[in-house]
Parts: structure tokens; sequence; C-alpha cells
DNA sequence: TTGATAAATTATACCGGTATAATTATAATG
DNA sequence: CATTATAATTATACCGGTATAATTTATCAA
């Protein structure tokens, strides 16, 4: 692991496990350039990323400061990977449909192929604590994601592509909305035609740019808290 | 403005001058700092800033390349403030109600402040081109937010914040909810009870870390659709 | 005590360098 | 021609330095 990501988590857990407040004050740079033996360059890298985190702010003259923490329940919305996003909570799946299609205009277009190639449709029920959490339906460019299969599906989809298939998940692009429910997914979620949804379609990249899953994902509005934090231009 | 700032404008402009797509490969680091006349430190920060915008992707070894631009009609809901959320849209406000009060226990928790502190309160609905985009209650703290009146709460209060009393805004903690719209909402909003609406409970601070707006936002579901994009760990 | 002024503290901007890792292009090999 | 090994390209990590701007603390004057 990188110096300055390592520094990070450091200072990270330094914070969770002491659990310090809102507003604490951290070592100046100064201190932490000797308390990790590195450069300036490195911790001030390492700030950054926390700052984008959302778990710090840094003032300019002042110090560096712990930023208030998630309220219980809510699903941190992070807008840097899709790892810890839903640490805390216990999640499975249920596989409702899995097999290898041609895709969709929309879809093709989405993942930047040809109607004529190959990708997995996966339709499946995700449950947070027990709860049913969201209707999937995702699409994987079969080039990239080469195989899949219903056990790999009940569990993470993305730690299976990034573990095993070794490619590295980049970014994502998504696009929300808030309508009513059908009656199928209404069926699935276990509510009634009409109650609200949050409807977001995504597009997840791997690090160099190829688009590898189209998903569109209809969120159970009971369960749904979603907790997001902006960050400044001065990073 | 800062020079990196200032590269990361230019190069933003270039993008959506030329209309560069999807993929479109920029100049090597070489390149932009001699064109730029700067060192590569400075591009690279520049460049981290337009990473964190959303709007290029870094590959190691293989180079910048240009990210996929926003849909039509999308609310641009970015990571890194709030001034460029809505160009491109015509938002408008009609102010409901504003006065000086004392804050509830929660308002007061939020802001940080004393229950006996005084607050601004302004409700009011937003309209974005025309059409009824929020129902929004704001509670400001008295001690930053000096003087509001009708006018101002009828442009916005952000820009005021800035512009007139000089204030930095510098970061936000969201908590989203999707729920049913109640009698006082649906008859703002002009939709019906039960309807779907957004929630989204919002303590905005300044740069220092001070807590100066809490806001409860009800979004109309017929005209929010949202544009997210999330970025990598590697800035 | 209050208010203004100066000094110290602190994070940030900017520079330019070496070393490294990922990718891409080229050359060699069968 | 396809595959493999090698070299070139390219962005990133990391270093440590000076200058600067914002904030906080200390000092001084009224």
């Amino acid at each position: 692991m990188l110096k300055y990501q390592q520094i990070a988590n450091e200072i990270q857990q330094d914070i969770e496990k002491n659990d310090l407040p809102q507003g604490t004050k951290l070592p100046v740079l100064e201190t932490l350039m000797s308390q990790y033996k590195t450069s300036k360059s490195t911790v001030i890298k390492a700030l950054s990323l926390l700052e984008r985190k959302g778990l710090v702010y840094q003032v300019r003259g002042s110090g560096i400061f712990v930023r208030r923490r998630n309220r219980k329940g809510y699903i941190s919305f992070s807008n840097q990977g899709f790892s810890d996003e839903l640490s805390g909570f216990d999640i499975s799946a249920k596989v409702l449909e899995l097999d290898i299609r041609k895709p969709s205009a929309e879809v093709a277009f989405n993942l930047k192929i040809d109607p004529e190639d190959d990708v997995y449709y996966v339709k499946r029920i995700r449950y947070i604590n027990g709860q049913i959490l969201c209707l999937e339906e995702s699409y994987y460019n079969k080039d990239i994601v080469t195989y899949l299969n219903n056990e790999i599906a009940t569990g993470s989809i993305f730690d299976y592509i990034s573990n095993a298939l070794g490619a590295k998940i980049g970014f994502s692009d998504m696009y929300v909305h808030i309508q009513k429910l059908n009656e199928d997914e209404a069926l699935h979620l276990g509510l009634l035609v009409g109650d609200p949804k949050l409807f977001v379609e995504t597009i997840f990249y791997l690090n160099n740019g190829l688009p590898f899953d189209f998903s569109r994902i209809s969120y159970n509005y009971e369960q749904s808290q979603f907790f997001f934090q902006s960050t400044g231009y001065s990073l």
C-alpha cells in the first residue's frame, strides 16, 4: 500500500478508535511529519485524501479538524469508491435472473459496445440487515466480466471483479430520479404500486475508463437513508 | 485566483468549448507544463481538481482523458461546492415566511448553538425553469448571517452570504430520504398527499468549520433528476 | 478593559527534482 | 503472423525546499 494511503488509514483509525468529536484539532503538519517519518508533501496528500473522504477539514493558518460523523443507520453515499459504502451493514442478495444476452440499444450505448456483443444480465434483490434494500438489474460487458454464476451474484459482484478477475474499478456516473413504483417493482420490494422509489441508473468504469457495468436500481424507500458529504474546492 | 485553479478553468473551458467527446486524450503533462508555463506539481494539482470535478480521469502510464458529460436536464449534484450546481437552469424563489426566532432543540444541536440564540427562519418555494423544484425550510445562525430580508431570500442566499457578508462557504453534510408528501408539502408543491418526495436535511458549514445553515428540503419528484459522479481513490 | 498592532503559528501554493509503476510502442523470436 | 521480450512513454509517489496567506496569539496603547 502507498505511504500516503497508509498514513491516511492510520489517522482515520486514530479518529475512529478514540472517537474524536467534531472540531478536535489534529497534530500540526510538523508533528505528523516526524510522527510518520515522512515528508510534508506526503502528509498533505494523506490529509487531502481524508478531506475528500469527509473525515477532516483543513483551515489555513489554524489547523486540521475532525468532521462530523455519520448518523446511525444511514448508508454512506461515498464519492470515492464503493468498498466501504456498506460497512457496518449486513448485506446479502437473492438472484432472480442471470443469463447471457444481447444488449438493447440503450444498454449497448451506455456500455460503449456493439449490440451484437454479449452481456451478462443479472436481476437480483439486495437485502440490508434482513430487510429489502433494492431491486437491481445489471448488465456487464462480457469481454471484461468474462464469467458470472449464481453463487457469485449472491455475494458482492464487485468484490469478485476486483479480486478474482483482477480488474480495477475506477469511477461511476449516476443518474438519480424519484419516481413511483410500477407493479413488478412493488411486487419484488414488498410495497404498493405508486409508492415512492429512488431510481438510479449507474455506469461503472474501470480505472482505465472502460465501462463494464450498467445498472438500474430501485430502492425501497423504507430502507433508504443516505449520508452524503460535500467538500470544498480547496484540495 | 490561484494558478492551478486558473489552469483547471482553462482546461475545462477548452473541453467544453471544443466539446471534446468522452475518451479524448489531453496533452501530456510535459506539454501542459510548457503550455501554461508552470511546474509539474501545479499542472498535477489542476488536473486533480478537474478529476474531482468529474471532468477527466487519469490513467497512469497512458494519459489524461475526458470524461462523459452530463445528460441534458439533470441537476449536477456536485461534491465540491454549490456555485455551479444549477448553472444552465433558470432559478428563482418565492418567500413564504421569514422571521427571527429561537431554534428548536434539534435545530440548535445541528447549528451548534444555544437554544436562546437567534436564528433566521426562511421558508420558500424554489423554481427551476418556471416549475416548482422544491419546498425549503432553512435556519441560519444569526451570529453569522447577521441580516436577511425578503428581497435577498428571493434570490440566492448563498451568493449574498459569500459576496455581501464575505463569509466563505466550506462544506456540507446531507441526510437524504425518500418519503411521501404530507398535506402541507403537497399543497405547496402542487402535488398530491402520498406522492413521492426526496427529503434532504443539510448542514452547511463555513470553511472554518462553523455551521451556519440547517435546511430541510422537499423536492418535487417531477422536477428532480440529479447527476452524480464518483471518482476513484487515486488523487 | 478594550481595541488596535505586531508577531508567531499554521496550512497552502508553487517549484523542481528523482524514483517508480503502469501502459503502450517497438523489436525480437519462433 | 502471432507471441514474447524489450524499450519508450507517461502519470504518480515521494522528497524537501521557499514563499505566501490566513489565523491565532502576544504586545502595546488608549
